[in-house]
DNA sequence: TAATTTGATATACTTAAATAGATCAAAATC
DNA sequence: GATTTTGATCTATTTAAGTATATCAAATTA
């Protein structure tokens, strides 16, 4: 196989772990076999344009031909989206730990509604908060603060009748949300996002 | 078919006839049938990634799977690179004078031997010449030029005995060559490229 | 520790890319 | 006007991608 060959077919496998993706969870997205993403990102197979395409769609890539002498330019702009300000695999943990979490709040929803209605809303804070975090740009010591809100869900679940510990996981969370909201501000140089906050704790 | 297939069925065929190569010239560089590059062309078939990347390669193109948010850019940069002072289409042509006059110069090279002195050395340096030409940047009126060199050699031909034409020919593209390259030096700015003329014509 | 998930590999089958070569009408060239 | 070149289409054959499904050992999770 070619370096442009063997370049592609990395650069997928690198996208789907960015994501936090098992090659199953891509293949029910894509529609292709589990078996048949395997042989893909071992460079197993030669394959269809038409099925490449479709992978790197549900990836958030696009299939270019750029002229060679432009490669490296290219490269090095896809370089500075990649990596800002987050260590390689970083994005990849934080991700993992975002569905751990979700996961946790959507096991726990359905035996929610038997909760004091404190403890609901707390439940509910928690799972808004979660799907404002997708987008954001996490460091070691943030993803540390995502892993130890989990610990706390995860505790407060395990023993419900125990106050408090709910509400200490939503603060956490959107102490962090608001802290990393900040920091994507103070990053992008530019109008700031707007953001309808739900609490007073608007540091923005 | 989608959208992206369609742009890169589009770029490679654009690219082929950049080049001024006819599809069987294609064939014989990539080692794929004729007819499987019509097809191919008329997105008839779902290619294998192996073939895209070797007809990508003969064609000086590179496959790079770019983030979607970059995909605006990075088409900004191909366009910028290619479309600099040449009309479009306008390369096409060029190359299909150059060649003409490839031609004319490669079929009459057997008979240059019967030709004075003279005349045979106006022919060489019309080789070398035309060999100088290849990466020079054509306008319409560069083009126009190279149009009347290639009338004055097929004139010359024609009449091998007439005195002055193989000259004034050999002459005009020397002229030309200049031209051409002086306009590049103008363009790109930075250092001029160091060229070694055999001439005395030498503006640089 | 037990259970679950993951990536890799296997079998069997269907569909189509790739190839070789020929041929045609239209366009370009001489 | 005659010849050559071009892109498109055709037939027949071989090879392999893509699919469905199962299974396994290793890693991860509970």
């Amino acid at each position: 196989m070619t370096y442009s060959l063997e370049h592609i077919v990395g650069a997928l496998k690198a996208a789907r772990e960015e994501k936090g993706l098992s090659q199953r969870e891509l293949s029910a997205r894509a529609g292709v076999p589990q078996a048949h993403i395997s042989k893909i990102e071992n460079a197993a197979v030669d394959l269809k344009l038409s099925s490449l395409v479709e992978l790197a769609r549900v990836l958030g890539l696009e299939l270019m031909l750029v002229p060679r002498s432009l490669v490296p330019a290219v490269q090095t702009m896809i370089g500075s989206a990649d990596g800002a300000s987050s260590p390689p695999g970083e994005t990849h943990r934080t991700l993992n730990e975002l569905k751990r979490l979700r996961n946790l709040l959507a096991q726990g929803t359905a035996q929610s509604t038997e909760l004091p209605p404190d403890a609901r809303e707390d439940w509910e804070r928690l799972q808004r908060t979660v799907n404002e975090l997708g987008h954001l740009r996490f460091g070691p010591a943030e993803r540390e603060q995502l892993r130890r809100v989990v610990e706390q869900v995860r505790r407060a679940q395990k023993h419900p009748k125990r106050a408090g510990t709910l509400r200490a996981a939503s603060n956490e969370l959107r102490t962090l949300r608001n802290r990393l909201a900040h920091g994507i501000a103070e990053i992008a140089s530019g109008p700031k996002p707007a953001y309808i906050l739900d609490d007073e704790d608007d540091n923005a």
